[in-house]
DNA sequence: TCCGATGGCTAGCAGCGCTAGGAACGAGGT
DNA sequence: ACCTCGTTCCTAGCGCTGCTAGCCATCGGA
């Protein structure tokens, strides 16, 4: 009984340690350099391990993106609570965003641009994930008017989405970022 | 002297060929299909022939997304200069990007989210992709008022690149694409 | 007719995600 | 105390990737 207990703890402990290797490897080198058996060697073990926790490497870096939308949603929520009113919280929400992108390129590519096979748009998707799309939806919300809110908080994701994966991808010069941003908060700050 | 200039026409078609091949695997089977083995195989030449015409797999794909860039620019043109007023000019703009991206998922990707080291926001950049952007700037133009254009533009392009990237991927729900589109239009349009 | 250069081919390298099969270890029954 | 069974983990290898070294045939010019 109670050696079994301890085998699980072992286990999910191990499992937490694949998830935060594969975390860190991704966030200094990028997932180009997240292989296999790059991973084993990082936690120390061999290569088929991985595949007794994870149904394959997509597998593990979904487990990565669940862990960056808690980290996300809560750096969401604090920029939006500590605004003084509707038009800076907006502000400050969509100003968060795109730090966090900025600070974690790896993540957020995991989370938004990577095909993975996480639940998205529907009630089974991830807690986390719905949480920060929730911080989205309050900011936004206040200038909703008679559109649909939730359709409107997806345009303005979808906003502040562009902007990064396009300035990240070298589409877009890095300087005028600050004054796109800018733009774009206006434009949905009616 | 008409030896020579024989074997270079030969050489330009067999590298209009390799190009043509990618991107009808491309479009009809995914990137990932885009091996150079099967590349190869698709234009019946021995794999190490590709490497004496581009650099590697990302210049062949590089050239592809020059193609469709010239190929978006055009179907942005007919969509803004056929509008009735600068309103419908913008939404006419915007739905013509979405459909292009619709119908062409790969070529999209090719330009607008595969790592890839073509200039982008320089002097340098292919003309079609700057036609393409003008297309888009002309659009914005008339509801640009005291904003700098080309960062409005770009605030644009990011919302309608948003859109589909975030629906493509599965993060958004298919059905609802109408309406977010017209709700960034309605955001634009002032 | 012979020579030299050019161009395309075969074969192979290192690395990828993933898996089959065997060895070693530990728990439970006699 | 010993044997057996089940679990766990590792070694080795498969088929694939992008890319390249080195050979060989073909063809233009002297």
């Amino acid at each position: 009984m109670s050696i079994q207990a301890r085998r699980e703890r072992e286990r999910a402990e191990r499992e937490r340690l694949i998830v935060t290797a594969a975390r860190e490897l991704a966030e200094s080198e990028g997932w180009d350099a997240v292989t296999t058996r790059r991973l084993a060697a990082e936690i120390e073990y061999s290569q088929p391990v991985l595949y007794s926790h994870f149904k394959g490497k997509d597998a593990i870096m979904a487990a990565v993106a669940i862990e960056g939308c808690a980290d996300l949603a809560a750096e969401l929520r604090a920029a939006r609570t500590s605004a003084a009113d509707p038009r800076q919280a907006l502000a400050a929400v969509g100003a968060a965003f795109a730090a966090f992108a900025d600070r974690h390129p790896a993540l957020f590519d995991a989370m938004f641009v990577h095909a993975v096979d996480l639940p998205f748009a529907t009630p089974e998707a991830p807690a986390a994930l719905q949480e920060a799309f929730g911080e989205l939806r309050e900011a936004v919300r206040p200038f909703a008017h008679d559109d649909d809110l939730g359709t409107l908080t997806e345009t303005f994701w979808s906003g502040l989405h562009g902007l990064m994966t396009l300035m990240h991808g070298g589409r877009m010069r890095r300087e005028d970022h600050e004054k796109r941003l800018a733009l774009l908060i206006d434009r949905f700050a009616h």
